[in-house]
RNA sequence: GAGAUAUUAGCUCAGCUGGUUAGAGCGUCGGUUUGUGGUUCCGAAGGUCGUGGGUUCGAAACCCAUAUGUCUCCCCA
């Protein structure tokens, strides 16, 4: 047969798996720095845990776990079985019977349900990051695959927004260090939007509004204005819209001009005054160094379904790519699995993009080049079993070190070394033997000589 | 879920409006006295032309279906 692997899944070769691991080691230690704690959760989660909580796009999306042992189900089942089973040919269906298990979609929906199960031991407020694939059924693309990686990092059980302001310094560190150009983060809140909503008169369409809206950059006021006219926004509330949304300037001077326009709705103003706040304890965190800029954005939408407050996007403009991550308040996600009054605010960070950008732009660290710093040639017969001595020494001085394990031709040795990428290689032959030194190459240089085992080490370090 | 487009050797790609045994570069392997790779020279192997049907005297090429990649819509990280 042929071998293949499936639709949107991808193998990681040694030097791709390398620069993953940066990415991964980079964020790990941000997180932690922020006094941020490791979860794992597993890949399947039960089928309950996830419907109707990413919304009906999102249902559709989840990859679902055929039951193991139908057929060996009573006969009394088998009926039900049967009937089921006509069900989910004839439209998208699921049911217990046919499927109680499903892939996990996010980090987050995982996370609610592990707070919930473990609310008792945990101190609050909770500080958790989590670095685990999930799948999505979705139609792969570039930059988007059915199994990828997620970055999650949440506070639950604090309704202060010094979190907001530690998770966009989070973000800021993390894309500083990762040493990627032209960052920008957007940040709205779920309340401005709402407040929006109110004074263009359709209070209850806040949704519809929203998602034409954030389509602004990609189809223009045009466009944005025919979606709105079709969702049935009338012409007033269109034009107190684009009043809004047209706003420019600095942030501040932004902010009071959206305290202008929302006076007449306090939820609008209440979420201003969220970013205002946010924005204010951002900048007593923040670090000089890191370059990205926070821009408000009232156009932000995001598509979840459980943000209520400041959300947050992360785009380049180095390279044409979706966000690199997202993230925003949601005051009662725990509140599906029936614990009330529990706030979190956390964001994501989209590693397998991240790493598509990087790659793009050539910003992972030359270090990062596959192979090993040390190979012994082997010469067979007595000059083995120098080398094999010589080659225990040396990993005992705590330097990678392998030994080619044929005694095959010198040429073929070399070229192997050369393709490997080793730093140094080492020529146990007759001479070195009898000596006790041995010939060590630098593979970077050429450059060539014979020095005692002791040196050799010295070397390598 | 809808549409567009691509798929030829391990990789990147040629292959003329359908016409003999489908080519190149790189890589691989072998040889160039088993002590000098990245950087000599010589030679070889390697292809059900994504898969399955169809049209035709004849298909890598045209038609249909299907798989996978890429792009747009949708949605999203």
């Amino acid at each position: 047969m042929k071998p293949s692997i499936p639709q949107g899944t991808r193998d990681f070769s040694p030097i791709v798996v390398r620069r993953r691991q940066y990415i991964f080691n980079t964020l790990r230690s941000i997180f932690e720095n922020y006094g941020f704690q490791p979860l794992e959760t597993p890949a399947m989660e039960n089928l309950q845990t996830l419907t109707g909580k990413y919304g009906e796009e999102g249902d559709r999306l989840i990859f679902k776990i055929l039951n193991n042992g139908l057929h060996e189900k009573k006969d009394s089942d088998k009926e039900k079985l049967n009937e089921e089973w006509s069900k989910l040919l004839s439209k998208p269906y699921s049911s217990p019977i046919i499927t109680e298990r499903a892939l996990r979609y996010d980090l987050t929906i995982p996370f609610a349900r592990f707070v919930v199960m473990n609310q008792n031991d945990l101190a609050f407020p909770f500080r958790r990051y989590q670095m685990q694939p999930v799948w999505r059924a979705d139609r792969p693309q570039r930059g988007r695959y059915r199994e990828f990686w997620q970055c999650d990092c949440d506070v639950v059980g604090s309704t202060s927004l010094i979190n907001e302001a530690e998770l966009l310094c989070i973000y800021q560190a993390a894309f500083h260090e990762l040493n990627i150009p032209k960052i920008t983060l957007k940040i709205n809140s779920r309340k401005l939007l709402a407040g929006l909503a109110e004074i263009a008169g359709v209070p209850l369409q806040m949704m519809e509004m929203t998602i034409a809206l954030d389509k602004l950059d990609k189809i223009g006021w045009d466009g944005v204005t025919k979606e709105l006219q079709q969702r049935g926004i009338d012409e007033n509330g269109i034009l107190r819209i684009k009043e809004v949304i047209g706003i420019n300037g600095k942030n501040i001077e932004k902010i009071a001009a959206l305290k202008n326009q929302m006076q007449s709705s306090e939820i609008g103003l209440q979420g201003i005054q969220e970013l205002e706040q946010t924005i204010a304890y951002q900048q007593q965190l923040s670090s000089g160094v890191w370059q990205s800029e926070i821009l408000v954005d009232v156009s932000l939408a995001r598509g979840l379904n459980y943000y209520t407050g400041v959300i947050v996007e992360v785009t380049t403009d180095a390279v044409k790519m979706g966000s690199l991550g997202g993230g925003g308040r949601y005051d009662d996600l725990t509140g599906l699995f029936g614990l009330k009054g529990l706030s979190g605010v956390g964001v994501s960070f989209g590693i397998d993009r991240i790493y598509d950008v990087m790659e793009e732009l050539n910003v992972f660290p030359v270090q990062l080049v596959p192979g090993g710093k040390v190979m012994l040639v082997n010469f067979g017969g007595e000059n083995e079993s120098y080398a094999l001595k010589v080659l225990q020494q040396i990993r005992n001085a705590g330097i990678a070190a392998e030994i080619y394990p044929d005694a095959a031709k010198f040429d073929k040795q070399m070229k192997y070394a050369n393709k490997r990428g080793f730093a140094f290689v080492v020529l146990p032959g007759d001479e070195e033997r009898e000596k006790q030194l041995l010939s060590v190459k630098n593979f970077t240089t050429g450059e060539q000589q014979m020095i005692s085992l002791q040196e050799a080490i010295l070397k390598f370090q």
